[in-house]
DNA sequence: ATATCTGGTAAACAAATGTTTACCAGAGGG
DNA sequence: CCCTCTGGTAAACATTTGTTTACCAGATAT
């Protein structure tokens, strides 16, 4: 593999590793080389490419712009190594700032296709729009359902036909985001 | 806001903004002090609760544990903060690691509640266990199926009934380990 | 009042880390 | 052969950063 290549799978595993960027001394380290020099030059290079960013002066300061998972639509297995055909782009762990993670426990929602034992991705709000799926607290129970309006009230809807609307005063928590299940 | 708490914010926004930890005279800037002293005395504090590791002497190297979102099964808010009554633990994203998102086209796999435009996270892997939802190449596309056996031969198996078994030559490229959707 | 504890300032110090300068050995091209 | 380019070594240097020592002002208890 070329150095730059493997400069920078170093640098990723090392945030993964250690929760911090590498300094120039532990890449070296890694690479085998007995002088912090090259490393150096590859890093000011990768920098110029925009492959990283990196503070002049300041310690382990690099970042790496592209660290997230890309998502594709096309895989193709050359092996050792795969080749992603259609990168739509990467995943961007951002809008997930300030987010916790709600386990859910029924089957109320699952006209929405959120079943039982899924975990939503909810962003803490005291008001949402209608349409949205919401998590409220409703009679000392925390429950995931979408937001609806009857004439100028709001009401809880659940996605399943078996459950009941929920017009009983609420307290909207936060808005669902994202579902995510574990296999 | 309590001192301690504060700086636990400053490191866990820095560390977000920046991608790489705070020096402590960073930390002692933002809370306005002008000695690093009583920022440390907090930091070895922290460290001996066991809320941050740091390695000592080494530059930037403070990492936050509970860095990733909490999993809740019930939530209540007393605001302005709101208040997570059953933390079943955090989110470890490290599950995630050298694994690639596919977005997901078609509706064969509705019945393991799979839909069209879901992600699911997928492990680089060129052999996986019976039942497993692999991703595979077939005839030059991409797809995800349930791997099956019957007698002596694999084959993928959609999860809805309108499609037909595959049990022509393929090639399995990973492992669907979570599926994510975003709203 | 006196003692003591807490949580900060001020300043020096030491280690880690980024930066720079000088050099060199091998690969290729003329 | 000689030149030059590439990519590394070696070593010094400068800055950032963690650590330590000395001190102090206000709160609180004796």
């Amino acid at each position: 593999m070329e150095t730059k290549k493997k400069i920078l799978k170093i640098i990723q595993d090392f945030i993964e590793d250690h929760g911090y960027p590498p300094s120039i001394r532990e890449i070296a380290k890694k690479l085998r080389f007995k002088s912090t020099k090259a490393v150096k030059v590859h890093l000011d290079a990768l920098s110029k490419q925009g492959l990283i960013d990196k503070i002049a002066g300041k310690a382990r300061s690099i970042r790496i712009k592209i660290k997230s998972m890309p998502i594709v639509g096309r895989v193709t297995a050359g092996l050792p190594e795969l080749a992603f055909e259609d990168v739509e782009g990467y995943f961007d762990q951002t809008k997930w700032r300030g987010c916790f993670l709600l386990r859910i426990s029924g089957d109320s929602m699952t006209g929405a296709n959120i079943y039982d034992g899924d975990m939503v991705v909810v962003k803490p709000a005291k008001h949402a729009l209608v349409n949205d799926i919401v998590v409220a607290n409703f009679e000392g129970e925390t429950t995931v359902k979408r937001l609806k309006k009857i004439d100028s009230d709001y009401v809880l809807k659940p996605e399943n036909d078996a459950y009941p609307l929920i017009k009983a005063p609420f307290e909207i928590v936060g808005k669902v985001i994202s579902v995510i299940r574990q296999l």
